[in-house]
DNA sequence: ACAAAAGTGTTGCTAATACACCCATGT
DNA sequence: ACATGGGTGTATTAGCAACACTTTTGT
């Protein structure tokens, strides 16, 4: 196998967790200590990236990053955006950061993002922090734009595709697919409407289980069925102009 | 400037045209003659791509090689995907395509669709030619898969944002307007339900003007307004999931 | 006067909204 | 027994789907 790596191409992921407070993104820290160890002149977050290998497709360049974070081997992973050439690059830390990692100036990045319940991800190092979506730290490069793209394409997608599931354990209430559209949508939903509406999707396919635990009365189980959602073949007649 | 250009990094462009009778796609002839001029080894039909340039953005790439085949200078242009490393070249005849082209095997393309009514574009030359989206032609690498991708991704943004507005002249009827919707989506609408959907939308706007010349009863003509969809905030709100 | 496309209304049904209380459990 | 989140029903309104004929023009 071929583990040399493209020098103008590199893959970025950005990973999105639901938690039950809202959404979050995991993000890498940067630091840079250039004269004494601490007093780093770069010190700011970014999203991960890498350089893409070769020898492997995007995917997979994609999948290995993700992996390498979040010891998870399911892949939820959605192809957004391609980023070109230039304009990224405007500040002098982003540039000092650059050439102190031996990197092209001019370069392309194709971004991914993965989606998951926040606490199914399994961090090992302190390199890497969750952060609420509504409360971002500073960020290198073009990153705080990426993020906001991103997701706005998850609101967009989720409109149209089963994309929230993702974001849900295998086995969920209805509660909590209510909040997850609330989280990730940024908006409020009436509780009696929404189940009533879920109750409808046949591809919401009720368990013969209860969550029990959380000193209250245990709530019925839910599970998307994709072999379902497939079969239903219609949902393309509304338009919506 | 910098005219180099990436040998690793190509920008593909998927050229729909909306004509009366159908969704087109603008297609390039590839031939290649070996050992005699009328016995083309290689003669088919691919996309039209190029290397990016190096001090190109993807974006100004993509609108080079627009502008070039169709002499127009507005670019209703969407990047819907890239596509990475090996898995294209499956044939003998793109491999022999590609090296007697000068070209890295290993390469990613940046893949961009445009959109507006077909008659709009001027082909000079006869390498270009349009053809239905119902009967394509023998197409090189993989792209017929990637016509198709495109395809699939114009279905689902026409659900979602005013991208229909860019089949049609700026004037258009609204039969024109239902039409480009079955010929794009490849369903039938009932005339009356769509007009009167159609109306209510405020940012599509009657104009005090009619369309003659059809030999027929002439047809009121109305213009989209995109200042107006860009205030009409709500749209959120309706989940599909 | 006729051909050809433009344009128009009503009804039944389904889905969306708004809104407030009881239920089952754990402590 | 009480606190907590889970779960339910109804009335009103809005939008969708199905359906066939009249209007205006050019020739």
């Amino acid at each position: 196998m071929d583990f040399r790596k493209l020098d103008n191409v590199s893959v970025n992921c950005i990973i999105f967790g639901l938690g039950s407070d809202g959404l979050y993104v995991l993000l890498q820290k940067r630091t840079l200590n250039m004269f004494r160890d601490d007093f780093p002149i770069i010190d700011d977050w970014i999203i991960t990236g890498e350089r893409a290998f070769i020898s492997k497709t995007l995917e997979e360049s994609a999948n290995t990053i993700f992996k390498s974070i979040t010891n998870l081997s399911e892949f939820n992973r959605i192809q957004f955006r391609t980023y070109g050439n230039s304009s990224s690059l405007k500040t002098d830390k982003d540039l000092l950061w650059v050439k102190s990692h031996g990197l092209k100036v001019q370069s392309m990045t194709i971004a991914y993002y993965f989606v998951q319940p926040k606490k199914s991800a399994t961090l090992t190092t302190d390199q890497f922090k969750w952060f609420s979506i509504k409360s971002l730290p500073d960020l290198g490069f073009d990153h705080y734009d990426i993020i906001n793209d991103a997701h706005e394409d998850v609101k967009k997608k989720i409109m149209v595709e089963p994309v929230i599931f993702d974001f849900l354990p295998y086995k969920f209430t209805l509660n909590e697919l209510q909040i997850a559209f609330e989280a990730v949508l940024n908006i409020e939903l009436d509780n009696r409407n929404f189940r009533k509406k879920a109750l409808k999707k046949i591809y919401i396919v009720p368990l013969n289980e209860t969550k029990k635990g959380n000193a209250k009365k245990p709530s019925k189980l839910y599970a998307f069925s994709r072999d379902v959602y497939d079969k239903v073949t219609e949902k393309e007649s509304m338009i919506n102009f």
